[in-house]
DNA sequence: TGCCCATGGTAAT
DNA sequence: TTACCCTGGGCAG
């Protein structure tokens, strides 16, 4: 799943394409029977906190949408897509293989300088491609949702979450978020009280989202990494300044992911060690799904382990965890 | 073509 | 702790 970054990335998509406009809300696939209260009205307002979604319509009501470890939005229409899609996308340049959706390289976005039909997929991997057929494409596998404006259009798949909410649930699952660094100046106390309430492991701690909104298995690996840190450490037990230093790089990393659209967690890097990271979706972490591989740091293998049911990935030697 | 896997979360046991 | 939901990409055969 999209981990917070993503989630932020899309209400930005909104914010730019949605907000202002009436929208048709439809269910292609039939499955969202609340389409009804929200059809016809307009968008006012669209926000991320962790990795929920909410869009709040003249009604008062809010669609609220998680999209689990599946979901996706595909976006379609006359976009100008913005610096920051643009610079994530640049770097992809991967096709999809399936429908209309292909793949984009730097030529192609420079190419964008009026509006055109464009299609952009935000989820588990963002993409993008030229449309080349009519406006509205045919919805691409199982929409649960379509959000269509005169010259935009949002394909929502695969969600855990897809509900029209009432103001009053909107501030009941708020409440029930831990800090996202986006939306909260003083997310850094909030961490600090949550995380020391619990002596589960840090490992865990970081994975609730009570706790701390929006990090998901990949952050969570790779930031316990950064800081030297056992993951089977009791949160309460950590001192205050290591809590404080993991929060922080979360709010780095978050605003790097926010911006590249992908989860830039090796700095430091010498130039060409960077680009090779780049270049390979599957090597660019320094421990996320690299189990048996030699630690970039130390050489010794990543170990995997199971820890609530997600994997997590450390090493032993850098982590300080003996068997 | 069919199986496995995935950046989540919740309900049931 | 396990079962289950949601969807589609990758890969072995």
């Amino acid at each position: 799943m999209p981990e917070g970054h993503s989630v932020h990335r899309i209400a930005g998509q909104f914010a730019r394409h949605f907000v202002g406009s009436k929208c048709r809300i439809s269910s292609p696939q039939g499955r969202f029977g609340d389409a009804t209260q929200i059809d016809g009205r307009t968008i006012v307002r669209s926000y991320a906190v962790g990795k929920h979604l909410f869009l709040e319509f003249d009604t008062g009501d809010s669609l609220h949408v998680h999209l689990g470890i599946f979901g996706a939005w595909d976006f379609a229409g006359a976009m100008q897509l913005d610096d920051t899609v643009s610079a994530a996308v640049g770097r992809m340049g991967q096709t999809s293989g399936r429908g209309t959706v292909v793949g984009a390289h730097e030529d192609s976005l420079a190419s964008i300088g009026a509006p055109r039909r464009t299609r952009l997929r935000m989820g588990e991997h963002d993409m993008v491609g030229v449309e080349t057929g009519t406006f509205p494409p045919d919805p691409i596998g199982q929409v649960r949702v379509r959000i269509l404006t005169a010259d935009a259009v949002a394909d929502l798949r695969g969600p855990t979450v897809c509900e029209v909410v009432s103001v009053v649930r909107v501030a009941e699952i708020l409440d029930d978020l831990g800090p996202d660094p986006l939306v909260d100046r003083k997310g850094e106390e909030r961490f600090l009280v949550r995380v020391k309430r619990t002596a589960t492991p840090i490992g865990r701690a970081l994975m609730n989202q009570k706790i701390v909104a929006g990090i998901g298995n990949v952050y969570r690996a790779e930031m316990l990494f950064r800081a030297r840190l056992n993951p089977f450490l009791a949160a309460n037990a950590l001192p205050d300044e290591s809590l404080r230093a993991l929060w922080r790089d979360w709010v780095g990393l978050l605003k790097i992911g926010v911006k590249t659209g992908q989860m830039l967690t090796m700095d430091g890097l010498t130039p060409a060690r960077k680009r090779a990271a780049l270049a390979n979706r599957d090597d660019r972490h320094w421990v996320y799904r690299r189990a048996g591989q030699p630690c970039r740091m130390c050489g010794t293998p990543i170990v995997l382990d199971i820890m609530e049911a997600r994997k997590l990935y450390f090493c032993p030697t850098c982590q300080g965890v003996t068997a």
